[in-house]
DNA sequence: GATGAATGAGGGTTCATTCAT
DNA sequence: CATGAATGAACCCTCATTCAT
């Protein structure tokens, strides 16, 4: 008797379905979803039409998964930074600031989360605004949390202008030469600055006084 | 017989040129670029495939059309809206609530320029960074005029997440179900608040009064 | 000024179209649907991929033209051949020769009526049944109206044993090497006599009288 | 150790062969041969790929074994109508019947007999063919045996009007729905009246009477 | 014997683009 | 200038079949 199916087997399946997700990944990173064909993705992979199939129902799947599991990685990341905070503030901070930290070293997975997913039909462009809204959710809950301020009339607005703030510096990071970047905590830590400000929470102490702001 | 090209002729071009455009804007923030298809945007049109090479070198051409043409109304828009204002930081703060104002109420052209540009080859997607990395330069250069306050190290930075926190304002307010919208200016004024705060320039207490504004 | 339609591009058109189910038809008849590959027809056809799809919106719509103008063609003949006798009789005897000379001088219509369209989805299976019924229904009319003896029971079925008896007469003689087939007409008649005699009209006059019968 | 093969195993073989045909067979019947995959009739078998291909060279194989048993049932329930009667033409009569009894108390059997096999490959249409004709014969043979009257100048065309009666009664009845279909003796009597008039063999008037048919 | 992962040829179909009319 | 019929490369996907385990 053999067994249904041996470890090793399905230690090899999931090695060769990893390996067509990450070739998926480089090749939608590099060319975009439409120019990224299956064959491609398969002759890469040193795998097979039919291999494709059989782990993916279709192209559009695959990109989903990747999808949902760079949403989750993503997620992870940010409560790990969060975790190691005590601070409502410093969360925000360190999760701004983990946030782009990781897609600086990720750059394949950031291109498929930020620019990638948006256009793309099949619950892959709501999958990508489930990820984004629920990132600001957490900024809106964190704001309402800290605001010593009156709150806004409606802290959904600032919380997405805190994402977009995140993402598009990322983006405009991205876009660089790799040559002349500015090095990722950097920008990160820029990012998180303006982000604080915007919710009226200037991070640095010498800043905290309105009378050495600008007059 | 007939002048080589009559005025009226040359009207008749214009006018079939512009419908051509417009019924594409329509399609593309419907549908999507890659689910538009080309006979499509002809029938709608009333017009023939010819007649759409004629106007048009190709398809990704005619949505670089577009996207240019959008390109240069935003630009007029902040323009203007710049024009109306002498103080740098009014002028800023007039920028923003006019860009929102205008996308709000263009909301196809909105989609096209925000969305379906990211992920096009052919020089769109570039054409998008360009426009959207003019208004960072804007914002970088009058941050650069104002600011008091120790710059920050990468003022690009900021003003790259200026941009982002208006974009995916736009973003999130465009995804809202019509019915339950906030009003277009409540989210221009938020996220020009926002922004202001972002770059160190808290309005006053009272944020409407232009007195107690920093200056 | 051109005209919208030429009188000339709307014949080559209409004989684009009659080639391909021309070719189409022999193909299905000779291969079967199932491998009759579109390829095929249109590299038979002389015409292209895309000149195939312009014409029938896919494969199975192409086929579901040739059916109705098949059973297009049998009803024509049947209606001629009943219009061409004033008896009842005359005219159910007429109606089956005649539908089985024409399928015998068109054996690839025959095949593909009798045949390929049995197994098939999309309405082509219904249409067939269609055909097949309408025919049937005749048959019983008839069969109510010249009746002498007590009616069968359910006169339907013995509508159906006539359409049987002829459809399964002419796959016989199909499936015969054409070298040693018997003459259609004498299938014709053979057929005829048979079902005449089972809705209880003995054909001839001398088997008319039932003294005279097999005793 | 255990033998090369065990009594058991054996019996399991042939239990797993069994399973494999009867899901098979609802399956053909159901959805037809082509939209019936292989893994499909593995799933629903509780098999797997493997198995099948240890127990069929292919599934147009599985198609022919199918068909073969069903055409041995049918030629079995001939055979003992046939012995059940010592006249020639009680015993065409108690075939007929016999036979439509048994196709409509097998529906997924007789749609693979009339419906399935008539447009596949492989030897399978001409295995049906052959079925077919055998019972052609059989009727072909009576009719000579019996035949007072001047014989048809071609028999073989009667002996197929009487089948194709057979099985294109039993086509329509399967096509109606299950709930208003006449009861399948009604059928069966209704066709064999059909037929045997169709020979030239009226049954008397009160046809049930056995003694006053023509003999 | 039994399994199911892997193969890959080949299918139907789409659509941007061309060009004879 | 205008038309729309025609092109065909290229896509995604299916599934019968094989074979290492």
């Amino acid at each position: 008797m053999v067994y249904r199916t041996t470890p090793r087997m399905e230690r090899r399946k999931a090695k060769r379905r990893r390996r067509l997700l990450d070739v998926a990944t480089r090749l939608f990173a590099d060319r975009g979803y439409h120019k990224t064909t299956v064959p491609m993705i398969v002759a890469e992979s040193g795998s097979s039409t039919g291999a494709f199939y059989f782990y993916f129902a279709n192209k559009e799947e695959l990109f989903l998964q990747l999808l949902l599991e760079i949403g989750e990685r993503v997620a992870g990341q940010l409560n790990e930074a969060i975790a190691g905070e005590k601070e409502p503030l410093a969360q925000m901070r360190a999760a701004v600031e983990r946030l782009i930290l990781f897609l600086a070293a990720n750059p394949a997975e950031a291109r498929i989360l930020i620019l990638e997913a948006t256009t793309l039909g099949g619950g892959i462009a709501s999958t990508q605004a489930e990820i984004l809204t629920s990132h600001a959710r957490s900024v809106e809950k964190a704001l309402r949390a800290i605001s010593e301020d009156p709150l806004p009339e409606d802290p959904a607005i600032a919380a997405h202008c805190w994402v977009g703030a995140v993402y598009h510096a990322v983006r405009y990071w991205l876009a660089l030469p790799a040559s002349n970047r500015p090095p990722a905590a950097r920008v990160a830590s820029e990012v998180a600055r303006f982000n604080l400000r915007g919710i009226g929470h200037p991070p640095a102490r010498e800043e905290r006084r309105p009378d050495q702001r600008s007059e």
